[in-house]
DNA sequence: TCTTTTTATTGACCTGGATCAATGTCGAAA
DNA sequence: TTTCGACATTGATCCAGGTCAATAAAAAGA
């Protein structure tokens, strides 16, 4: 289990959050940078590839230097070379309107890729902006097809991953086509609950790394909506929160008004 | 060209535009069931490939036969096997929540790709249905991973592909977040000229295969809202319909108008 | 041909969530 | 520790687009 690493001693969840992800940078840093020693392993794209294709796969993978936050990872005028895999910390990825409106397609955490949408036109669609102190690795495309011709499995990966944000996107797409303010919310935090769950973290409390208008945005609301409907919620003894952090105190109910 | 087939001739293109996709079928009804000779090579997977590699892939590729207006292609329930490409005619898929709301996701045209987000989790998560009399080509998902081992352009193109309906997917989140009524409709119709004219239709003057209801719903709009959209653009003088068929009169300033 | 049904249009009215406007709170910098 | 700027909350008001209702006009049968 990826979590063991960071779960077996008994601080308190909301103490541990914050640094979590930061954690999974320092162990690369004091282990070889290695995707076999790597605590996302389970998660990310090595998943299920013999050992020698894996330290083939070692040897094209860039460890990035960390971004901070706000800081741009990618922009629609940056040339398409790389996919980049989330090493710690997380993104969001925003793309624009002629006129400048802005909307939050997604939020990216350790483990997930970003940048697969320009494999198609060979230009990233999106500007990708890291949400904290983070890292990434980055995979060259050029490499990763060649690769993918001899490792069968590698470009199985690369599919299925492709086809996991397509299915969150059209998720997505009903979110905002179809339910309320309130189903919008808890759809969101669910699915953060469940990511973070994957990742070894609590899925009962946890830190959003995101703005409360990063959220409004990427739901299609206003900031004052978001904002009520967290008052809203812990009113009805569903979560509560404290800042940042958010604590779900009734997962049922919560499942059952998600639409 | 692919439209050359149908374009040479002086008929209307009201008349023309009904028909035409049907007329795909017909072509492949009158010569060999081969994607060599299908008029829309230029648009579908095999482009690229060489010659064997194609008659490797004709033969895993099973032409179904056709759906009527209404028909299911495939629901959630449906077992995962194959990627469907549209041959002729039209399709939609919708996604449902829990309570039986349901958004339209995505429409496809000849040539389109529908199921692509079923790879992650070997399960269809849509519902496909025919929007009209409609054809398909079916890919065995397992054969096509198969072939793209020793076909590295097939893979190429079967991620091109996946990454090309994700940018189309953010597109429309952009729209359905940010955009107004008649942003998001005006947005829709070009896109689809757009489409209808890559398949060498009019770009100016087509017909819907999707009814208004279809259309409000995939825009996250009410019908009564749509309806009344198409009123105020044909009193703007930027388009004329007549039921289902649109004729873009003013399009600079549509285009500028979608945001 | 003439129903019957489905789909589209138009008008009147309403509401969920946006916008505007203060005010409060937190975290980083000095 | 104070200050400043970014972020969050809350209240008052407004409006784009939804809902309800009544026709109208196409399709699809029959």
């Amino acid at each position: 289990m990826v979590g063991d690493f960071f779960m077996d001693n008994k601080m308190t969840q909301a103490r541990m959050i914050t640094p979590l992800f930061e954690d999974f940078a320092k162990v690369e840093h004091h282990h070889q940078l290695a995707c076999q020693s790597c605590a996302l392993y389970r998660l990310c794209l090595p998943l299920g590839l013999h050992r020698d294709d894996l330290s083939k796969l070692d040897e094209i993978i860039k460890r990035s230097a960390g971004f901070k936050r706000h800081q741009i990872l990618f922009e629609p005028s940056s040339t398409f070379k790389t996919i980049f895999v989330v090493r710690s910390g997380s993104f969001k990825t925003t793309i624009s309107a002629a006129d400048g409106r802005e909307q939050v397609t997604s939020f990216y955490f350790p483990g997930e890729f970003i940048g697969m949408d320009a494999i198609y036109q060979q230009r990233y669609l999106s500007t990708a902006r890291a949400l904290e102190a983070s890292s990434v690795c980055e995979l060259p495309y050029e490499r990763l097809q060649e690769f993918s011709a001899t490792i069968p499995e590698l470009q199985n990966q690369l599919m299925a991953r492709l086809s996991k944000e397509l299915s969150a996107d059209k998720n997505l797409l009903l979110s905002l086509g179809k339910k309320t303010a309130q189903e919008k919310l808890i759809s969101f935090l669910l699915s953060l609950s469940q990511r973070f769950s994957e990742r070894g973290y609590s899925s009962m409390s946890f830190q959003l790394t995101m703005s409360r208008g990063d959220i409004a945005n990427h739901l299609g609301l206003a900031i004052e909506t978001v904002s009520r409907l967290f008052t809203q919620l812990q009113e009805q003894q569903l979560l509560t929160t404290q800042g940042k952090e958010v604590t779900i105190l009734d997962l049922p109910t919560l499942k059952q008004r998600c639409g």
